[in-house]
DNA sequence: AGCTCTTCCTGAAAGC
DNA sequence: TGCTTTCAGGAAGAGC
């Protein structure tokens, strides 16, 4: 499933062969997972692209200003968010197309740009340049660029469980499930823990396991555990590196106990029970009724 | 505030 | 063997 180091690697890959190229027309399929559909055909035709960036879990293709009376609205951006099975690469026309590729946004020199998505979780907006910034604005920090102090800042005090934060994409953008399970395994810190009763020494090791995670499986183009492959169709390596994730009933890395599964912040959640201790049992407090109405 | 449950969707895997 | 059920999960929304 596509999380930071996935999506980076199929932007890093794009970025090869996608700016300075035009977009030409555009053929939908299903639609139902596209913003707004008619608008792609309306708006894309005559943009070129200029820029591929990465904004946590979402690409980002920044397109030049349209030239037609209705294109004339200043530049534009095409976002797209992979949701669990989706993918995004350039094929040429004769090639044969993926079941379940549902964009084509055709190319000047021929080629096509493809999105193929078999669960249709993913998602295609257009945005506004001028609407950028609030977009970015309203998902949160990149976990490799964040620094130490506004890690701290943006967990000090929240009650929710840790791994529900790191998951939560307003607060860090790009984290899943597969490596917010690394990370916190790295760190040695139990997903259930509530991100208040974590002491600054935790903070600093997780944030730093983050990071190195991230790297490292950015390094390895990925985690290939659904079918991720890369823009040009390769798996990407770091699912060999997986210390927590997926190895339920398989020894810790450390320590040699039995990872084991449970389930936090509705996601299944593997954890070594050893190096990664419970929170105490949460004393039974009685919260006072809250008055209805 | 934050938790659980539900919905969206398909295919792999488990269950019978 | 073959059909049916369960499960996986990113994100958003409902309800508590």
């Amino acid at each position: 499933m596509p999380e930071l180091p996935e999506v980076e690697t199929i932007v890093r890959g794009l970025r090869t062969v996608l700016p300075g190229h035009t977009i030409v027309s555009v053929r939908l399929g299903k639609t139902d997972f596209i913003e707004d559909p008619a608008a792609l055909a309306e708006l894309l035709p005559g943009r070129r692209i200029e820029r591929v960036e990465r904004l946590g879990k979402f690409i980002q293709l920044q397109l030049s200003a349209g030239s037609g009376a209705k294109n004339a609205d200043g530049q534009m951006n095409l976002v797209i968010h992979l949701g669990m099975t989706g993918w995004l690469g350039v094929r040429r026309p004769e090639d044969p197309v993926a079941p379940h590729t549902h964009a084509f946004f055709e190319l000047e020199d021929g080629r096509e740009l493809r999105y193929t998505d078999i669960r249709r979780f993913g998602q295609i907006l257009l945005v506004a340049g001028g609407k950028i910034a609030a977009f970015r604005e309203r998902l949160g920090k990149e976990p490799l660029e964040i620094s130490a102090s506004e890690f701290h800042a943006r967990l000090a005090g929240r009650r929710a469980r840790i791994k529900a934060l790191l998951l939560d994409q307003s607060i860090f953008r790009g984290i899943g499930n597969i490596y917010a399970d690394e990370s916190l395994w790295q760190a040695r810190i139990h997903p259930a823990r509530l991100a208040a009763r974590l002491n600054s020494a935790d903070l600093a090791r997780l944030r730093k396991a983050i990071r190195r995670i991230l790297q490292h499986a950015i390094e390895d183009r990925g985690s290939s555990i659904s079918n991720f492959v890369d823009a040009e169709g390769q798996p990407g390596e770091y699912q060999q590196r997986h210390r927590a994730y997926g190895r339920e009933g398989k020894p810790c890395f450390r320590c040699g106990s039995k990872i084991r599964r449970g389930s936090v912040a509705g996601r299944s959640s593997y954890f070594c029970p050893r190096c990664q201790p419970a929170p105490r049992r949460a004393r039974a407090r009685r919260n006072a009724p809250k008055p209805r109405g």
